[in-house]
DNA sequence: GAACGTATACTCGGATAATTCATGTCCGAGTTGACAGGG
DNA sequence: CCCTGTCAACTCGGACATGAATTATCCGAGTATACGTTC
């Protein structure tokens, strides 16, 4: 039961690209520097945001990932289950109908007593990370915080000034 | 995000012990055989249930496992946990702190945006899988089944008869 | 001066190694029960 | 017949291989931009 490291950036990845500008892309490169990350690792994650359906990529010089919806319509769920799947954590393998004490098949008409508490919590889990979106994520950093993201999407060259008290 | 293989074992084990006569332990061969599983690694399953406090073991002839609080008392929380480790599914590398956008430790009062709905989802997991008791999933079973359980951890030699309709 | 063609540089995507963790297996330490012998 | 000592069998616990999934990296395909040339 373990997370996927690559969730907390692309989690962070995302949030992120909430701060820039409409049309305007972020590379890989990019957003490897924002938070010091191995480019090329963080690649495939972003492919697989890509593929889910939560990033747009373009090509080319200019190019980038940049939102595929507006950040009120992806929710952290989206992006977690882009990363690390949207099969369900516990695979109920019908053990009970195994062993000296098996229950013959025709009996066993609903799922399993354990799965079923296993799987009421898997929907616990993924209903909260699916009640809060990119845009209540965002709306909780200060305003600086989007400000200085928004500068250095824009010219990633020049050094950001320390942020303000 | 993907559970280990042994929380189905531990879940069905411990409520087979539901079942099992006080002061009366069912070795692990017992239960191996009750789901047709593999007896070495199921050992070292049992073994963290032991560590953990949900089951006690006892040496030697008729020795084995038993349930170390009553069924009231322990919840799936605490078996799950046994197996996969109390520690929480998304781990916060602070990555906020780092690359070109970092944020001075000392702006970092709390925890980041990010990690906190992480954690609120792993609380809503786990306070779901805690909500459930060993005697709660034990009474969502039909009375035949205990039964059937209960001769054979008293017996495991003797083949059991057909469940009755 | 404007339009076109070419070359370049920058982008993403898939195929390819290394490491960590879960899986699977084995043998040794310890303990209880049973049995044989003696009183 | 009862008690005692020894033995043996059964139990759990920790140490040791195997395999798969995650982690990490590289190189190739494609595209929009920029420049140079021509009209």
């Amino acid at each position: 039961m373990k997370l996927s490291q690559g969730v907390e950036w692309a989690l962070h990845c995302a949030l992120a690209l909430v701060n820039a500008e409409a049309g305007a892309p972020a590379s890989r490169r990019t957003l490897a520097g924002f938070y010091d990350l191995p480019e090329a690792y963080l690649a495939k994650h972003l492919k697989s945001l890509v593929q889910a359906g939560v990033l747009i990529a373009t090509s080319g010089p200019r190019g980038g990932f940049r939102l595929a919806r507006r950040p009120e319509q992806i929710t952290v769920l989206d992006v977690v289950e882009a990363i690390e799947g949207a099969t369900p954590s516990f695979v109920c393998t019908e053990i009970r109908q195994r062993g000296a004490c098996a229950i013959p098949a025709e009996r066993c008409t609903g799922p399993c007593t354990v799965a079923q508490v296993m799987y009421d919590a898997d929907r616990a889990w993924r209903s909260s990370l699916g009640s809060v979106t990119l845009a209540d994520l965002a709306g909780r950093l200060p305003a600086w915080s989007h400000a200085r993201t928004k500068a250095y999407l824009a010219d990633p060259a020049t050094p950001l000034p320390p942020p303000p008290l």
